[in-house]
DNA sequence: CTCTCCCTT
């Protein structure tokens, strides 16, 4: 172990015999921080993710209504839902809220998450009879929310969700009626809505909840918000956020906008005041350097476990290489059972969240800011550590390479993930008010098919576009250098037909391209389920390799590359190989083939399917014939190519540096003269992954003014 | 001889 030497170690050891109270500091004054709400009492559940699940919906009202309440007198839980509802502290807001919304176009609240706001402010705008002049739209950042806010409002309005006034859409699950008046969906629905209803004429009011998490869908759509709204003098505008900062820049975008703070006015009864809360003191958070936070929280889990009354511990880190040495170091001391949580995990290691620990055992959830969200089981934690940190994906135009970046986590991430400790204490391993200020999406992203939509849309300037908060001019123009190279912006940067076809398919744009471009190699039946296993995870969430079968797993992996034939056509049998075995779970389970993503590949294929015809390309299939298929990937993927040099790859065009073919890749050591890759990896952007091979000679085919 | 946070059209 470390020597005593460390700062980390001293101060552990200080702090040994008086628990928390000399290292942590309660807070002190009153601050509306994690705040219990009504609504967060109430509506404990935080399901665990089930993509595709179409048994989900059910599940989600037989949780909001117990099975007891279920066989109760309907308008008994009518009435009880309808007293709950002027529990929440909104309630408080009602008129006042109608009123500023009935004298000005754009309403701006500011609000906690969880203040009742997603599913009451919807609900009073029908009240006031907004739903008669047309529909109440209300977009959230992700799927599960808009869901289960719409779950909720159902219940609360007695209607049947999705055959009623009540419904929501979300990817690859459109539960809504032509009597939908009441709509819940993503940010991303709602912006590919406007393809065909540019100025939403449907809608009379739109709320744009939870804006201050700045996704590219949010920041897109306000900003097309600000073009539409002077022509759609009769369409109301909301928009939520919980911070400040958010709700000050969204009035400087639209000039007048009113602002309601509901945090100010409202009142807290005594025992809603937190002192659960506990931050490091300043001198010691100086320690607490990115190098050691790992540290600090074990050692932090373990003096939890030692020292305070038993229940569940939550620690936040930030990525699967950490817990994974967590997990190890807290193994020792029995008595704690430990759970991974993170996106991707195998399927046997959630089970043990389900797992009731035996009398006397204490859980330890070693979770990445996935946990911030969602909650597999309905028992909260007792305990959160929070490391301060996470991990967030950028990208640098000028060497137009992705990287993942350590992140000093917002105010608001911090709150959710203090909320998750209702109960009990939250440990913030850093200063009180520390927190980071992480850039939104817009400004660390790749912008080809930002540039891509808006151009769809209309805007054919996207460096004038109505940004919250402009991304570097450099990555504008990369987004267009690459378009054009695809062939979607002609020379006067125009989208051209190819271009427009593009832009319907809900993929990126290289991908999208390969799409259009299988078309004229009459191998788009192909291509899109290629496209669709490429999109449905990341890097090797196709293939399973537990630890104890390495061996068993990588024979199974093997058997799809036979021949050489490269990753990209590997996936393709791996899809048609699942489909012949009639989408079973069995056969993923015997080819070590993870089925969470073969579910999200089939959903995306479908759609894509649907797209196609849209479009106007036929189905067509060469099954026996791999070139074209590889064509047309190259036409999407041409400025991913490489030469091979000795034992290692040089980009075809680029500055040079040496590449290598991923470890992982059917083509690993093989040394084929030119390939194409799907992507880097992200931490030292030197290996390939998903690799294969081309001929160069297609390159200036599919390419010529690349 | 290396291995990527979380979302979403």
């Amino acid at each position: 172990m470390a020597s005593s030497s460390s700062p980390v170690q001293v101060l552990y050891e200080s702090g040994k015999s008086d628990s928390d109270k000399k290292r942590f500091r309660s807070q002190e004054n009153y601050d509306d921080e994690i705040i219990v709400s009504p609504e967060q009492n109430e509506n404990q559940e935080r399901p665990v993710k089930r993509r595709s699940d179409s048994s989900y919906e059910q599940s989600v009202e037989e949780r909001l209504l117990g099975p007891r309440e279920r066989e109760a007198e309907p308008n008994s839980i009518k009435e009880k839902l309808k007293q709950e509802r002027k529990t929440l502290r909104i309630y408080g807001y009602r008129d006042v809220l109608l009123e500023a919304v009935e004298s000005n176009q754009v309403v701006v609240i500011v609000g906690d998450t969880g203040c009742g706001k997603t599913t009451q402010i919807p609900q009073y705008l029908y009240e006031a009879g907004y739903g008669k002049k047309g529909r109440i739209g209300c977009t959230q950042p992700h799927g599960f929310t808009a869901r289960s806010a719409a779950a909720r409002v159902s219940q609360e309005m007695g209607v049947k969700l999705g055959h009623d006034v009540v419904g929501y859409s979300i990817p690859f699950e459109d539960c809504t009626s032509e009597k939908t008046v009441l709509r819940y969906m993503t940010d991303g629905t709602l912006l590919h809505q406007l393809y065909g209803e540019p100025e939403l004429i449907s809608y009379s009011v739109l709320m744009v909840d939870e804006a201050h998490e700045r996704t590219l869908s949010t920041d897109i759509l306000v900003g097309l918000l600000k073009d539409i709204l002077p022509s759609r003098t009769n369409l109301k505008l909301l928009i939520s956020t919980a911070t400040l900062d958010c709700a000050e820049k969204i009035c400087e975008l639209f000039d007048s906008a009113l602002v309601l703070d509901i945090r100010i006015l409202s009142h807290y009864p005594p025992h809603h005041q937190d002192d659960h809360v506990f931050y490091l003191e300043a001198t010691e958070a100086n320690n607490y350097l990115e190098a050691n936070y790992l540290d600090a929280a074990i050692r932090t889990a373990l003096e939890i476990h030692e020292n305070e009354p038993s229940g569940d511990i939550l620690v936040f880190l930030t990525d699967r290489d950490e817990i994974e040495v967590a997990a190890q170091q807290l193994h020792q001391p029995h008595q704690l059972s430990i759970c991974p949580f993170y996106e991707n995990m195998p399927a046997e290691l959630e089970a043990q969240f389900f797992e009731t620990t035996p009398k006397g055992v204490r859980k330890v959830v070693l979770a990445t800011s996935i946990a911030e969200t969602f909650w597999p089981t309905k028992a909260g934690v007792n305990y959160v550590v929070d490391s301060g940190f996470c991990k967030n994906k950028s990208y640098d135009p000028s060497s137009e390479k992705e990287r993942l970046q350590l992140t000093r986590i917002s105010k608001a991430s911090a709150m959710l993930r203090g909320s998750q400790a209702l109960l009990g204490k939250c440990f913030r391993l850093y200063k009180r008010n520390d927190h980071g200020n992480p850039k939104p999406e817009v400004q660390r992203s790749n912008l080809t098919n930002v540039v891509l939509t808006l151009r769809h849309l209309g805007v054919n300037d996207s460096t004038r576009f109505h940004f919250l908060d402009p991304p570097p001019t450099e990555a504008l123009r990369k987004a267009s250098q690459l378009l054009f190279a695809l062939g979607a912006l002609n020379n006067v940067g125009e989208l051209t037909e190819v271009g427009e076809r593009m832009a319907e398919f809900p993929v990126d744009a290289m991908l999208s391209k390969a799409i259009v471009a299988s078309d004229q190699y009459k191998c788009s039946n192909e291509v899109i389920s290629i496209v669709a296993m490429l999109s449905a995870g990341d890097h090797d969430s196709v293939f399973h390799h537990p630890e104890d079968k390495q061996v068993d797993a990588d024979n199974a992996r093997m058997h799809f590359h036979s021949g050489n034939v490269g990753d990209h056509i590997a996936l393709l049998k791996v899809y048609n190989e699942w489909k012949d075995a009639n989408y079973s779970a069995q056969w993923c389970h015997e080819n070590y083939i993870q089925i969470r993503t073969m579910k999200r590949a089939r959903d995306i294929r479908d759609q894509l399917e649907r797209l196609l015809e849209k479009v106007g390309i036929e189905l067509s299939s060469n099954p026996f014939d791999i070139e074209p298929i590889k064509k047309a990937i190259t036409s999407g993927f041409f400025a991913h190519s490489a030469k091979v040099q000795k034992t290692s790859y040089i980009p075809v065009k680029q500055p040079p540096k040496n590449l290598h073919i991923h470890y992982r890749s059917g083509l690993a050591r093989m040394l084929p003269k030119c390939v194409l890759y799907h992507e880097l990896d992200l931490e030292t952007n030197q290996y390939m992954r998903q690799v294969t091979e081309i001929n160069s000679e297609w390159l200036q085919e599919v390419a010529p003014y690349y």
